[in-house]
DNA sequence: TCTTGACCTTCCAGCGGTTGGAAGCTTTAT
DNA sequence: ATAAAGCTTCCAACCGCTGGAAGGTCAAGA
């Protein structure tokens, strides 16, 4: 299987592939005799083990690890629960952020106005 | 005032204060005789005025349009709300987005035991 | 056989926002 | 006089991805 063909079956674009092997998220890969990279059905594992985990915030490093863990039979859970809960409080802090800015614009938002005049809140709290 | 005294009383470091200069955020300073940027105290309240906007989530581009209203006197409250009702949205999106990651990572760690074992419902649903 | 076009290769650059460092000049304080 | 602090520019890295350029390879059709 040539790497257009992985990146159909593994729902990761070429460029990514070939990305994902250069910061070595995966393994080089064999080349055929014209110097393309050569995929089995183990590469569509691993590809959409990654895409999986990129579509759950993963950074690229922590699947890194996660792909040790799952390749690795004598891992333990508990290990995998740790590295998981990292991530969600991350998740978390960064949803925290974003739901106080939310908030804060909100406010200024629902007491603006929106008519023809200058006046606003918004510019108001940005000028303060 | 020099770059650094700025920096202290505006809140944003000097190598930003460099960096929105070069990104045409802000406009260019005067220059002493030794080649040294000097400010005054309106630059204090653009500088102030960018860091609130970022720490409401504003991306520059949006701020380079909100630093234009705000020395607009004509205008129109309606045009900020816009601006500020279309990052809102923008915010809320990747909310929803980070949340939703959330969820599922919450549900997979619930789901796992974090013993000794290898078997964990985490890599599992990163494997199916 | 020749051409077209779809695929593959490497390399380089940019996005957004920030941080860091190097190397050199100026000002301030001791 | 000297040292430290502050200023200058330039270059690079972070993260994850996307785009393009310039070229090689392969299959199908005329």
């Amino acid at each position: 299987m040539n790497i257009g063909e992985l990146a159909k079956n593994s729902g990761v674009n070429s460029k990514m592939i070939r990305h994902y092997e250069s910061i070595k998220l995966i393994p080089k890969a064999q080349r055929n005799s014209s110097g393309y990279r050569v995929y089995g059905d183990k590469d569509v594992h691993t590809l959409s083990f990654v895409r999986r985990a990129r579509s759950l915030g993963f950074p690229l490093e922590e699947i890194k690890l996660l792909l040790g863990l799952w390749k690795n039979k004598k891992r333990t859970s508990s290990k995998v629960k740790e590295l998981a809960q990292k991530h969600i409080d991350e998740l978390q802090n960064k949803i925290d952020d974003l739901q106080s800015m939310r908030d804060s614009l909100d406010h200024l938002v629902k007491n603006c106005h929106g008519d023809d005049r200058p006046d606003c809140p918004i510019i108001e709290s940005l000028s303060k």
